[in-house]
DNA sequence: CCTGTTTGACAAACACCGTTCGCGACGACT
DNA sequence: AGTCGTCGCGAACGGTGTTTGTCAAACAGG
């Protein structure tokens, strides 16, 4: 492992010297960590990297950091600091615009969407995010009932897009193994499937994606809040 | 690295016996990793424990898979393998029944649906799954664009709800967390989230299940196939 | 029957991973 | 000046997936 380039060493060597190497706070490492992970991809990332890049070994992140976990959920919402909730336009227009910056924001780091598979995101700007959405829902009309539950889907589906299409990364053709195994499937046993394939695996990113929110949108503002007999504690409802 | 227990060998001591030890095939293998993820859970699931279980040595299971990736599909496809596809009753009633056996089955084996996420199913029983679906819907008057986009959307949006559901299990409360975070959003920043902080998490799983699914069987039943000014290839319409 | 060749199980090693522990140098008090 | 408490962090621990080289068993040919 070689040493660090002396080019860009530190001012000062001294590797005790206080404040020498600047301060080292979860700041830093959170920002060191979502650089790896974004030039690096998921692979790359790990707390033992993340603290060789800071040139410190890995115990020294345990002081700012209770857990890797932890540190996953604070590289997660940072990342989440540049999804775009102010638009332009109708509420629709809106909507899906901040989707498409969210899917965006996940699915360019590789394997970030994966991460947040994992981990229900309480963050800031995950409560920015749903702040904006339930305003615009609201302004939609939808229920308040209906809204909070929609919050959810809506994040969920998209995250588990990104997830998807984010671990295409990396590997040469992971779904062309996927559209041979689907071309194989014989046309007697399984008709249907045969039948589509083509169009199964067919559609654009962006016109796939649009679409599905649409799909998910017209089914939100068409279904009654949720199940006949429950909901005993009436919303006050808003607007 | 103990030895076995003496009392539980194999009735031939010779470890090099030819088929003393039942032959060891992809088979026996796939089940002894689906048996301890089912029993230990997601960690408890690695490649060294289930060569241990199967009394051998990692090294040897590499004779028999390409990789821990093509182990794990092979396992989630034999776990999918439960999966009714056949029920009674209307189409709705079938496909809701489908989709909670697969629901269930995934979030069964905790850590099952996560690996679901990393690996679009292209498996004997994911094909029989899409086959089914695609029936299903075909029956409940979808075009054929919609319905082969529908499937995709369908499996990955209650693949992606098993995975949220299915890591909550081993942690004590790792939505109690969430809860917690959800309650110290102050009213005046986020006044929506505040306002709907309860109702996010209410709803008991079934309910909520069953409302997400008829949520998305509106919005497909109500969208048009795709957006205007694609699809170069008409497609033989089906029905 | 003996002998060469092929086969394939598998112990050991490799390069990682997240996490814990304890030493020891430092800054701050007395 | 001397002592002490803090805390950064090197080293170690127990795990992971994967590769490699060896060597006994099974088989084919004379």
């Amino acid at each position: 492992m070689s040493r660090r380039d002396p080019f860009q060493a530190r001012p000062v060597t001294s590797r005790r010297g206080g404040p020498t190497k600047d301060p080292l706070s979860r700041d830093v490492i959170v920002t060191a960590a979502l650089d790896l992970l974004t030039r690096q991809g998921a692979e790359g990332t790990s707390l033992r990297k993340v603290a060789a890049a800071l040139d410190t070994g890995p115990a020294t992140l345990y002081a700012y950091v209770d857990d890797l976990q932890e540190l996953q959920a604070l590289v997660l919402d940072r990342a989440l600091g540049e999804v775009r909730t102010a638009g332009a336009g109708d509420w629709r227009r809106r909507l899906l615009a901040l989707l498409e910056s969210y899917f965006e924001a996940l699915s360019r780091r590789p394997g970030l969407a994966q991460l947040a598979m994992n981990a229900i995101a309480v963050g800031p700007n995950a409560l920015r995010i749903m702040e904006a959405l339930l305003g615009q829902l609201d302004e939609a009309g939808m229920e308040d009932a209906t809204a909070a539950w929609a919050v959810d889907l809506l994040l969920l589906y998209v995250t588990a897009v990104a997830a998807e299409h984010g671990h295409r990364r990396g590997k040469p053709d992971p779904l062309a193994g996927a559209a041979r195994a689907l071309d194989k499937v014989s046309a007697a046993t399984h008709p249907r499937v045969h039948a589509l394939r083509g169009q199964m695996l067919a559609g654009d990113g962006p016109a796939r994606f649009a679409w599905s929110i649409e799909v998910l949108l017209q089914g939100l503002l068409r279904t009654p809040p949720a199940a006949p007999p429950r909901s005993p504690r009436k919303s006050s409802r808003r607007r």
